[in-house]
DNA sequence: AAGTCGGGGTC
DNA sequence: GACCCAGACTT
Protein backbone atom coordinates (compact mmCIF):
# COMPACT_ATOMS: atom_id res chain seq x y z
CA UNK A 1 0.00 0.00 0.00
CA UNK A 2 1.03 3.86 -0.51
CA UNK A 3 0.35 4.36 3.28
CA UNK A 4 3.65 5.37 3.74
CA UNK A 5 3.92 8.10 0.91
CA UNK A 6 3.17 11.46 1.29
CA UNK A 7 1.81 14.02 -0.47
CA UNK A 8 4.62 16.52 -0.41
CA UNK A 9 6.97 14.25 -2.09
CA UNK A 10 4.77 13.79 -5.21
CA UNK A 11 3.00 16.56 -6.02
CA UNK A 12 5.28 18.14 -8.48
CA UNK A 13 4.67 15.51 -10.25
CA UNK A 14 1.12 16.86 -10.87
CA UNK A 15 2.17 20.42 -11.45
CA UNK A 16 4.59 18.74 -13.78
CA UNK A 17 1.76 17.74 -15.79
CA UNK A 18 -0.33 20.79 -15.95
CA UNK A 19 2.58 22.81 -17.11
CA UNK A 20 2.91 20.15 -19.81
CA UNK A 21 -1.02 20.11 -20.74
CA UNK A 22 -0.98 23.68 -20.69
CA UNK A 23 1.20 23.30 -24.16
CA UNK A 24 0.25 19.99 -25.37
CA UNK A 25 -3.62 19.65 -24.41
CA UNK A 26 -5.60 18.59 -27.75
CA UNK A 27 -7.76 20.93 -29.60
CA UNK A 28 -10.71 19.03 -29.29
CA UNK A 29 -14.20 20.71 -29.81
CA UNK A 30 -15.29 20.31 -25.60
CA UNK A 31 -11.91 21.75 -24.57
CA UNK A 32 -13.50 24.97 -25.59
CA UNK A 33 -16.14 25.16 -23.33
CA UNK A 34 -17.55 24.24 -19.84
CA UNK A 35 -20.66 24.16 -20.48
CA UNK A 36 -21.90 21.00 -18.23
CA UNK A 37 -24.14 19.45 -21.14
CA UNK A 38 -21.84 19.57 -23.72
CA UNK A 39 -18.84 17.97 -21.28
CA UNK A 40 -21.35 15.19 -19.89
CA UNK A 41 -22.14 13.94 -23.73
CA UNK A 42 -18.38 14.03 -24.79
CA UNK A 43 -18.06 12.10 -21.60
CA UNK A 44 -20.95 9.51 -22.23
CA UNK A 45 -19.47 9.16 -26.06
CA UNK A 46 -15.60 8.97 -25.35
CA UNK A 47 -16.65 5.85 -22.57
CA UNK A 48 -14.89 2.87 -23.96
CA UNK A 49 -14.59 4.89 -27.28
CA UNK A 50 -11.49 6.38 -28.94
CA UNK A 51 -11.37 10.12 -29.54
CA UNK A 52 -11.14 9.01 -33.64
CA UNK A 53 -14.07 7.19 -33.87
CA UNK A 54 -16.63 9.02 -31.38
CA UNK A 55 -15.55 12.64 -33.01
CA UNK A 56 -18.01 12.72 -35.58
CA UNK A 57 -20.91 11.08 -32.99
CA UNK A 58 -20.09 13.59 -30.81
CA UNK A 59 -20.57 16.55 -33.53
CA UNK A 60 -23.21 15.31 -35.05
CA UNK A 61 -25.05 14.83 -31.54
CA UNK A 62 -24.18 17.98 -30.23
CA UNK A 63 -25.96 19.88 -33.65
CA UNK A 64 -28.91 17.71 -33.38
CA UNK A 65 -29.25 18.37 -29.27
CA UNK A 66 -27.81 21.39 -28.48
CA UNK A 67 -29.11 21.57 -24.88
CA UNK A 68 -31.01 19.59 -22.13
CA UNK A 69 -34.29 20.49 -23.27
CA UNK A 70 -34.11 19.77 -26.67
CA UNK A 71 -32.76 16.36 -25.36
CA UNK A 72 -35.59 15.49 -23.41
CA UNK A 73 -38.10 15.93 -25.66
CA UNK A 74 -36.92 14.07 -28.68
CA UNK A 75 -37.92 10.61 -28.91
CA UNK A 76 -35.48 7.88 -27.69
CA UNK A 77 -35.59 6.49 -31.35
CA UNK A 78 -34.04 9.12 -32.57
CA UNK A 79 -31.03 9.53 -29.73
CA UNK A 80 -30.39 5.96 -30.67
CA UNK A 81 -30.00 6.96 -34.42
CA UNK A 82 -27.31 9.31 -33.31
CA UNK A 83 -25.69 6.70 -31.93
CA UNK A 84 -25.58 4.68 -34.46
CA UNK A 85 -22.50 2.52 -34.72
CA UNK A 86 -21.17 3.86 -32.02
CA UNK A 87 -21.66 0.70 -29.55
CA UNK A 88 -22.55 0.41 -25.82
CA UNK A 89 -26.46 1.38 -26.46
CA UNK A 90 -27.39 1.35 -23.27
CA UNK A 91 -25.12 4.56 -22.98
CA UNK A 92 -27.60 6.49 -25.52
CA UNK A 93 -30.69 5.24 -23.64
CA UNK A 94 -29.27 6.58 -20.29
CA UNK A 95 -28.51 10.02 -21.77
CA UNK A 96 -31.86 10.22 -22.78
CA UNK A 97 -33.10 9.05 -19.52
CA UNK A 98 -30.74 11.29 -17.71
CA UNK A 99 -32.05 14.61 -19.70
CA UNK A 100 -35.52 13.81 -18.37
CA UNK A 101 -34.60 13.92 -14.73
CA UNK A 102 -32.51 17.19 -15.13
CA UNK A 103 -35.83 18.37 -16.18
CA UNK A 104 -37.92 17.11 -13.97
CA UNK A 105 -35.46 16.95 -10.77
CA UNK A 106 -33.33 19.81 -11.34
CA UNK A 107 -35.96 22.27 -13.25
CA UNK A 108 -33.63 21.73 -16.22
CA UNK A 109 -30.12 23.00 -14.98
CA UNK A 110 -27.72 20.43 -14.86
CA UNK A 111 -26.53 20.18 -10.86
CA UNK A 112 -23.26 21.13 -9.87
CA UNK A 113 -22.99 19.09 -6.54
CA UNK A 114 -20.88 16.09 -7.35
CA UNK A 115 -23.24 13.50 -5.83
CA UNK A 116 -26.22 15.07 -7.39
CA UNK A 117 -24.52 14.38 -10.49
CA UNK A 118 -23.59 11.17 -9.89
CA UNK A 119 -27.22 9.81 -9.56
CA UNK A 120 -27.88 10.81 -13.08
CA UNK A 121 -28.17 7.50 -15.42
CA UNK A 122 -25.63 6.56 -16.99
CA UNK A 123 -23.07 8.30 -15.02
CA UNK A 124 -20.65 6.93 -13.00
CA UNK A 125 -18.16 7.82 -10.27
CA UNK A 126 -15.29 8.77 -13.65
CA UNK A 127 -18.37 10.51 -15.43
CA UNK A 128 -19.33 12.60 -12.31
CA UNK A 129 -15.84 13.34 -11.02
CA UNK A 130 -14.88 14.30 -15.21
CA UNK A 131 -18.12 16.68 -15.36
CA UNK A 132 -17.65 18.39 -11.93
CA UNK A 133 -13.83 19.25 -11.94
CA UNK A 134 -14.03 20.31 -15.23
CA UNK A 135 -17.08 22.58 -14.94
CA UNK A 136 -17.83 23.51 -11.44
CA UNK A 137 -13.86 23.23 -9.99
CA UNK A 138 -14.97 20.03 -8.33
CA UNK A 139 -12.06 17.91 -6.83
CA UNK A 140 -12.33 14.29 -7.41
CA UNK A 141 -10.40 12.66 -9.52
CA UNK A 142 -11.28 11.07 -13.21
CA UNK A 143 -10.07 7.52 -12.52
CA UNK A 144 -10.35 5.57 -15.74
CA UNK A 145 -8.13 3.69 -17.67
CA UNK A 146 -5.40 6.23 -18.57
CA UNK A 147 -5.03 6.66 -14.40
CA UNK A 148 -4.33 2.78 -14.07
CA UNK A 149 -1.75 2.87 -16.52
CA UNK A 150 -0.12 6.45 -15.60
CA UNK A 151 -0.15 5.71 -11.84
CA UNK A 152 1.43 2.20 -11.89
CA UNK A 153 3.96 3.26 -14.19
CA UNK A 154 4.67 6.03 -11.97
CA UNK A 155 4.81 4.32 -8.75
CA UNK A 156 5.93 1.02 -10.12
CA UNK A 157 2.57 -0.32 -8.59
CA UNK A 158 1.21 -4.24 -9.66
CA UNK A 159 -1.99 -3.54 -7.61
CA UNK A 160 -4.36 -5.69 -10.06
CA UNK A 161 -6.45 -3.20 -12.11
CA UNK A 162 -9.11 -5.76 -12.97
CA UNK A 163 -9.90 -5.81 -9.28
CA UNK A 164 -13.16 -4.49 -8.16
CA UNK A 165 -11.09 -2.12 -5.81
CA UNK A 166 -8.44 -0.72 -8.24
CA UNK A 167 -11.09 1.93 -8.77
CA UNK A 168 -10.25 3.20 -5.16
CA UNK A 169 -6.99 2.18 -4.58
CA UNK A 170 -6.20 4.76 -7.54
CA UNK A 171 -8.12 7.29 -6.70
CA UNK A 172 -5.98 7.42 -3.03
CA UNK A 173 -2.44 6.87 -4.94
CA UNK A 174 -3.71 9.81 -7.45
CA UNK A 175 -3.86 12.17 -4.13
CA UNK A 176 -0.09 11.93 -4.21
CA UNK A 177 -0.04 13.95 -7.04
CA UNK A 178 -3.11 15.75 -7.28
CA UNK A 179 -2.99 19.54 -7.85
CA UNK A 180 -5.01 22.21 -7.14
CA UNK A 181 -6.96 22.63 -10.43
CA UNK A 182 -8.17 19.24 -10.56
CA UNK A 183 -10.09 20.26 -14.02
CA UNK A 184 -7.03 20.41 -15.60
CA UNK A 185 -5.20 18.04 -13.71
CA UNK A 186 -7.92 15.17 -15.26
CA UNK A 187 -7.47 15.99 -18.64
CA UNK A 188 -4.04 16.05 -18.42
CA UNK A 189 -4.06 12.68 -16.98
CA UNK A 190 -6.01 11.69 -20.04
CA UNK A 191 -3.82 13.43 -22.45
CA UNK A 192 -1.42 11.86 -21.62
CA UNK A 193 -2.35 8.23 -21.16
CA UNK A 194 -3.81 8.91 -25.02
CA UNK A 195 -0.78 10.59 -26.48
CA UNK A 196 2.57 9.72 -24.33
CA UNK A 197 1.86 6.44 -21.61
CA UNK A 198 0.01 4.21 -23.92
CA UNK A 199 -0.69 1.12 -23.61
CA UNK A 200 1.88 -0.33 -26.30
CA UNK A 201 5.14 1.46 -27.20
CA UNK A 202 4.58 4.62 -24.81
CA UNK A 203 6.73 7.51 -25.92
CA UNK A 204 8.95 7.75 -22.86
CA UNK A 205 11.33 10.27 -24.02
CA UNK A 206 8.78 12.66 -24.65
CA UNK A 207 6.94 11.85 -21.18
CA UNK A 208 7.50 14.95 -19.23
CA UNK A 209 7.53 13.10 -15.58
CA UNK A 210 10.15 10.54 -16.57
CA UNK A 211 12.33 11.81 -14.10
CA UNK A 212 9.63 10.91 -11.45
CA UNK A 213 8.30 7.20 -13.14
CA UNK A 214 9.60 4.43 -11.60
CA UNK A 215 8.89 2.36 -13.95
CA UNK A 216 11.08 3.99 -16.55
CA UNK A 217 13.96 3.77 -14.67
CA UNK A 218 13.74 0.48 -13.91
CA UNK A 219 13.15 0.11 -17.59
CA UNK A 220 9.80 -2.08 -16.51
CA UNK A 221 7.60 -0.46 -18.46
CA UNK A 222 5.79 -3.03 -20.41
CA UNK A 223 5.11 -4.69 -17.30
CA UNK A 224 2.36 -1.63 -16.13
CA UNK A 225 -0.17 -1.99 -15.35
CA UNK A 226 -1.20 -5.59 -13.68
CA UNK A 227 -4.13 -7.14 -15.39
CA UNK A 228 -5.04 -10.89 -14.43
CA UNK A 229 -8.80 -11.14 -15.37
CA UNK A 230 -9.35 -11.81 -19.23
CA UNK A 231 -12.36 -11.66 -21.16
CA UNK A 232 -13.25 -14.51 -23.65
CA UNK A 233 -15.48 -14.23 -26.21
CA UNK A 234 -18.33 -16.23 -26.57
CA UNK A 235 -20.21 -17.54 -29.88
CA UNK A 236 -23.18 -16.24 -30.92
CA UNK A 237 -25.34 -17.59 -33.79
CA UNK A 238 -27.70 -15.19 -35.44
CA UNK A 239 -30.40 -15.57 -38.23
CA UNK A 240 -32.45 -12.99 -40.08
CA UNK A 241 -35.06 -12.97 -42.80
CA UNK A 242 -34.70 -10.36 -45.23
CA UNK A 243 -37.62 -10.29 -46.28
CA UNK A 244 -39.06 -7.45 -48.82
CA UNK A 245 -40.76 -6.35 -52.30
CA UNK A 246 -40.69 -3.95 -53.95
CA UNK A 247 -38.29 -2.02 -52.66
CA UNK A 248 -39.35 -2.36 -49.05
CA UNK A 249 -38.68 -4.62 -46.20
CA UNK A 250 -40.00 -5.82 -42.92
CA UNK A 251 -37.95 -5.09 -39.47
CA UNK A 252 -39.07 -5.05 -35.68
CA UNK A 253 -36.83 -3.37 -32.76
CA UNK A 254 -34.96 -5.46 -30.60
CA UNK A 255 -35.35 -5.51 -26.71
CA UNK A 256 -33.41 -3.74 -23.82
CA UNK A 257 -32.01 -6.76 -22.00
CA UNK A 258 -29.10 -7.92 -24.63
CA UNK A 259 -26.86 -7.06 -27.16
CA UNK A 260 -28.08 -4.39 -29.37
CA UNK A 261 -30.64 -2.66 -27.29
CA UNK A 262 -33.33 -1.23 -28.65
CA UNK A 263 -31.77 -1.16 -32.10
CA UNK A 264 -33.80 -2.49 -35.09
CA UNK A 265 -33.13 -6.05 -37.03
CA UNK A 266 -34.90 -8.03 -39.73
CA UNK A 267 -37.06 -10.54 -38.90
CA UNK A 268 -34.93 -13.18 -37.12
CA UNK A 269 -37.65 -16.32 -37.85
CA UNK A 270 -40.24 -16.89 -40.78
CA UNK A 271 -43.31 -19.17 -41.50
CA UNK A 272 -43.19 -22.30 -43.12
CA UNK A 273 -45.32 -20.26 -45.78
CA UNK A 274 -42.57 -17.96 -46.85
CA UNK A 275 -40.48 -20.68 -47.37
CA UNK A 276 -40.68 -21.30 -51.37
CA UNK A 277 -39.67 -17.09 -51.39
CA UNK A 278 -35.95 -18.28 -50.05
CA UNK A 279 -33.86 -16.85 -52.89
CA UNK A 280 -30.12 -17.27 -51.10
CA UNK A 281 -28.80 -17.91 -48.40
CA UNK A 282 -25.26 -16.10 -46.81
CA UNK A 283 -23.56 -16.25 -43.86
CA UNK A 284 -21.44 -13.51 -42.50
CA UNK A 285 -18.90 -13.42 -39.42
CA UNK A 286 -18.35 -10.50 -37.11
CA UNK A 287 -15.61 -10.47 -34.52
CA UNK A 288 -16.82 -8.24 -31.74
CA UNK A 289 -14.82 -8.02 -28.90
CA UNK A 290 -17.37 -10.35 -26.40
CA UNK A 291 -18.33 -12.03 -29.05
CA UNK A 292 -17.49 -13.91 -32.17
CA UNK A 293 -20.69 -13.50 -34.27
CA UNK A 294 -22.17 -15.67 -36.70
CA UNK A 295 -25.15 -14.59 -38.82
CA UNK A 296 -26.72 -16.49 -41.55
CA UNK A 297 -28.84 -14.38 -43.87
CA UNK A 298 -31.73 -15.82 -45.80
CA UNK A 299 -32.42 -13.56 -48.88
CA UNK A 300 -36.48 -13.31 -49.06
CA UNK A 301 -37.72 -11.75 -51.94
CA UNK A 302 -41.53 -12.39 -51.71
CA UNK A 303 -42.82 -12.55 -55.78
CA UNK A 304 -46.64 -12.94 -54.38
CA UNK A 305 -48.77 -10.04 -53.23
CA UNK A 306 -51.37 -12.24 -51.00
CA UNK A 307 -48.34 -14.06 -49.31
CA UNK A 308 -46.83 -10.89 -48.34
CA UNK A 309 -49.39 -9.55 -47.48
CA UNK A 310 -50.59 -12.81 -45.01
CA UNK A 311 -47.73 -12.37 -43.36
CA UNK A 312 -47.58 -8.66 -42.50
CA UNK A 313 -51.01 -9.35 -41.42
CA UNK A 314 -50.33 -12.13 -39.03
CA UNK A 315 -47.28 -10.61 -37.59
CA UNK A 316 -46.22 -7.12 -35.77
CA UNK A 317 -43.22 -6.19 -37.87
CA UNK A 318 -42.85 -2.62 -39.43
CA UNK A 319 -42.50 -2.40 -43.10
CA UNK A 320 -40.21 0.10 -44.50
CA UNK A 321 -37.66 1.13 -47.40
CA UNK A 322 -34.12 2.27 -47.73
CA UNK A 323 -35.29 5.83 -47.10
CA UNK A 324 -37.53 4.91 -44.08
CA UNK A 325 -34.52 2.53 -42.30
CA UNK A 326 -31.80 5.58 -42.55
CA UNK A 327 -34.50 7.24 -39.72
CA UNK A 328 -33.78 4.25 -37.51
CA UNK A 329 -30.52 2.49 -35.85
CA UNK A 330 -29.62 -0.51 -37.08
CA UNK A 331 -27.01 -3.09 -35.95
CA UNK A 332 -23.16 -2.92 -37.63
CA UNK A 333 -23.65 -5.85 -39.18
CA UNK A 334 -26.71 -5.27 -40.87
CA UNK A 335 -26.19 -2.08 -42.29
CA UNK A 336 -24.39 -3.24 -45.87
CA UNK A 337 -27.71 -5.21 -46.26
CA UNK A 338 -29.72 -1.91 -46.37
CA UNK A 339 -27.20 0.69 -47.38
CA UNK A 340 -27.41 -1.69 -50.51
CA UNK A 341 -30.60 -2.54 -50.91
CA UNK A 342 -30.48 -2.09 -54.96
CA UNK A 343 -28.02 -4.61 -54.93
CA UNK A 344 -28.91 -6.72 -53.21
CA UNK A 345 -28.12 -9.32 -55.56
CA UNK A 346 -24.70 -9.05 -55.47
CA UNK A 347 -24.65 -9.10 -52.05
CA UNK A 348 -26.23 -12.20 -51.71
C1' DA B 1 -17.35 -9.49 -7.05
C1' DA B 2 -18.09 -11.04 -11.50
C1' DG B 3 -20.51 -10.59 -16.14
C1' DT B 4 -22.18 -8.00 -19.71
C1' DC B 5 -22.39 -4.52 -23.19
C1' DG B 6 -19.99 -2.68 -29.55
C1' DG B 7 -17.08 -1.25 -32.62
C1' DG B 8 -12.69 -0.07 -34.19
C1' DG B 9 -7.70 0.70 -33.79
C1' DT B 10 -3.08 -1.18 -32.71
C1' DC B 11 0.46 -4.37 -32.43
C1' DG C 1 -5.56 -13.12 -32.22
C1' DA C 2 -5.09 -10.41 -27.95
C1' DC C 3 -5.50 -6.16 -26.00
C1' DC C 4 -7.23 -1.58 -25.35
C1' DC C 5 -10.28 2.53 -25.38
C1' DA C 6 -12.64 9.68 -21.30
C1' DG C 7 -17.03 2.95 -17.77
C1' DA C 8 -21.68 1.83 -16.07
C1' DC C 9 -25.01 -1.36 -14.97
C1' DT C 10 -26.93 -5.79 -13.55
C1' DT C 11 -26.91 -9.88 -10.92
Amino acid sequence: MEKNKRNSDFLHIGNKLLKWYDKNARDLPFRKTKDPYKIWICEIVFQQTRIAQGLNHYNNFIERFPDVKTLAESPEDEVLLYWKGLGYYSRAINIHKASQQIINDYNGIFPSDYEDILKLKGIGKYTAAAVSSICFDGKMPAVDGNFYRVLSRIFADNFDISNSRAFNYFSELSALIMPENVGDFNQAMMDLGSEICKPKNPLCGECPVNDDCLAFSLNKISEFPVKTKKVKAQDLDLKYYFVHRNGQFLIQQRKDDFIWKKLFEFPPMISDDLNPFIKSVKTVNHKLTHKNLSIEIFNVEVDSESAWEDFIAQNNYMITDVEGSHERSFPKPLENYIQNYETVYQIF
